[in-house]
DNA sequence: TGCTTATGGATAATCATTCTCTTTTAATAT
DNA sequence: ATATTAAAAGAGAATGATTATCCATAAGCA
């Protein structure tokens, strides 16, 4: 969520280079997605979409997301229970750190992941070409309660 | 999968201890657990233990796994599209390093993993508790092809 | 052997997601 | 501006994994 007006004309561009169309409801879902590091589940981004657009159907967010996917715009975090999240602002792998209590959900710096990998790749011949990398844990305001 | 019998017999001990009953169907749903490093799926289990017990319901597989999770003795590893695996010989979280090509699902050894988990922990002040790290490439085998 | 109660089996319910089908509309040409 | 047409939206049904319900059965123990 650098800055959420390049990030959704850069998107914008993408689409319509490979010729799809720009629909006022996908202009809003993409804002919701860029304009919060919440990493987004479908349904928030639903209720977003539902102030401006209420006739918004879910399966057009759901279809959006898959397009979005596609082109490499924004990153699933599979969960285990099935209630996906998402980002917007930085649609590559990256490690993610999850409250278990408030179930927030934040991007840590991890120096270390590099290495990690390579060491892996070397100690078993795998081409290693993505990895998703989550931490749990209680994150500083649920400790305190 | 280093001793499947001891495994087996491990867990039901434990389960004992807890009061827990033991019926045929969860000696044959602990066994399908035990016997594999497949990382195999609840589909997987319920069919190896309708071989031997055909009436048995995929409801039992399903309670026994929630059991089997709840005192600590198979790790679920999920996966976005839903269909979630598990590991009933080493049930703590551990890297997995998953072949895109062929599926398979191999432990690679991480030493690295402990350092990163306390860089993040001191960077951020959570209180890290468990992970899931998967690494996705293309594994010797099927680089070859 | 009988009692008690947890567990098994069958099936319905749930919930996220996908599909289907019809209507609407964005993009392009006229 | 208008017409054209194919893509996208909307509504709701379908799917598939998982969970819940409810009755029958059998494990564990006296």
């Amino acid at each position: 969520m650098n800055n959420p007006q390049q990030r959704l004309d850069d998107i914008l561009k993408k689409l319509r280079q490979r010729e799809f169309r720009i629909t006022p409801q996908r202009i809003a879902i993409l804002q919701a997605f860029v304009s919060t590091d919440i990493h987004p589940s479908v349904e928030y981004v639903y209720n977003q979409v539902k102030i401006t657009f209420p006739t918004t159907s879910l399966a057009t967010v759901y279809k959006t997301v898959t397009l979005l996917k596609e082109i490499g715009e924004i990153l699933e975090i599979g969960f285990p229970d099935g209630r996906n999240r998402y980002d917007g602002n930085k649609p590559y792998p990256h490690p993610h750190l999850i409250c278990t209590r408030c179930h927030r959900i934040i991007d840590p710096d991890v120096s270390l992941l590099d290495r990690l990998t390579s060491e892996v790749a070397q100690a078993t011949g795998y081409q290693i070409t993505s990895h998703q990398v989550e931490l749990f844990g209680v994150c500083p305001v649920c400790q305190k309660k």
